[in-house]
DNA sequence: TTTTTGTAAATTGTTGACAATTGACCGATT
DNA sequence: AATCGGTCAATTGTCAACAATTTACAAAAA
């Protein structure tokens, strides 16, 4: 017992001072913590697309060795976040515009998959979230709030994903998203579309809620569909810039 | 130039003498070398679910340290065929049912739009080489060569996902079926079953090979969750044989 | 000036040693 | 006899040192 206790306050000792969160996970495997950390770093733009993480640095700055460090790129690559080169070093992966094109081919017959189980089985609640969720995009189109918009989109496709049911599917989808994270760079520039985005969510709930199953899968598959071309779009437009 | 030559000769100093590959491949990262020999242990059923595996046996059996065997762990936790447990190791993974069970609905999803696109994409030469496979098919059938169908089976919807064209869904078709491999007890114990499958496997070609996207697409779905119900009874009856 | 070659610094790959945790065994106490 | 507590072996978690490779840079040659 009273060992218990002298543990819990001991692994303060020299905690890195950019996240002290690690220190307080020693006990929940490093390796984890470090990969997350590293997740983190990428989703909140300090860690882009190309650049390169050195393990020493890397571990110095967590205040871990070297170690699971290596064994957090390994699973990253796996996941799909960083590219490892042997002997070179690894990367941050960057998302070629056909896999980005790919990703969406498989989001459109994951979510026309997930319309179509969701208009036999939704439950009232579940259909009452997303009409909530909806109502919430509305509101962000109307007073021009983009990034809400952009929060609720995300939350409106993992809400549906997530109540089909399928928990691999759900594993699937989040692996995929990730990924194009790594590609995306902001869209929703123009207020014509976000108005258009946001009437096909509402067709999709709608379809969804008279439980008919063609009509959902179709109008989500669209819906992907209609995203994947704004983004080529997006990368066109992006490209031409930069090229000039 | 000179240099060169005395490095591919270098590498041959102590070789393990349980697999000659390993040493070889000294220079082509243990870790990938570990991670590709455990697999091929789970496939030949020499690591079964369940199994235990550890660190230092497994690094001395290999030739290596412990080092690439723990970054092999962590990769293949995420691929799905091992499973960590803190501080407890490793174990191959036992699939449940029910994680079988989504895996047959995904792959019906999957394979149903991979039935779609190739009614509308397959070219001349690959519904040619699907003809060829489900002749072979249908004479494996004959003969009652279990064995030869099972893998003329798996080639057959590898071939079929592969010439869909999309990289993501190959790699994503691959893991289920990786994992599933982890499920599966001989199935196909009846020869009638192999009458009802290869037959399913005609009506796919013949729908592909009339363009009928629709007709291809139910067909595979289909024969997938027929594929899936067999695996429910073929489980529920080795559950019984075994709790009697 | 351009190319080449050699050297040094930085970084990754690998290993063996040490710390921490777990689980089993065994004796003591109730 | 059963349960509790403690010790010990086995195994995993972590680390720091060493080896091998790559890359940058500078000097030499064309």
């Amino acid at each position: 017992m009273s060992i218990e206790i002298a543990q819990q306050v001991a692994p303060l000792s020299s905690a890195s001072l950019a996240t002290p969160t690690i220190s307080m996970l020693q006990k929940h495997s490093l390796t984890g913590a470090v990969q997350q950390e590293i997740e983190r770093l990428i989703n909140v733009g300090e860690l882009g697309p190309g650049d390169k993480l050195t393990e020493a640095s890397l571990a110095e700055r967590l205040g871990v060795s070297r170690g699971p460090v290596r064994e957090a790129f390994r699973v990253l690559e796996e996941v799909g976040l960083v590219q490892l080169e042997k002997n070179r070093g690894v990367y941050v992966r960057q998302i070629p515009l056909e896999e980005a094109l790919e990703i969406f081919d498989l989001r459109a017959m994951m979510e026309a998959h997930v319309g179509g189980t969701l208009a036999a089985n939704a439950s009232k609640e579940q259909l009452a979230q997303l009409h909530a969720l909806v109502v919430q995009m509305e509101h962000a189109v109307k007073v021009e709030d983009e990034a809400t918009y952009y929060r609720l989109n995300v939350e409106f496709h993992e809400a549906m994903v997530s109540y089909a049911g399928n928990k691999k599917l759900i594993g699937m989808y989040r692996k995929l998203t990730r990924e194009l994270s790594l590609f995306r760079r902001r869209n929703f520039s123009d207020h014509a579309l976000l108005v258009t985005s946001v009437n096909e969510h509402r067709d999709i709930l709608d379809a969804i809620g008279s439980r008919n199953a063609a009509k959902a899968a179709e109008a989500l598959r669209q819906h992907v569909l209609m995203s994947r071309e704004r983004t080529i779009r997006n990368y066109v437009k992006y490209s031409e810039r930069k090229a000039q």
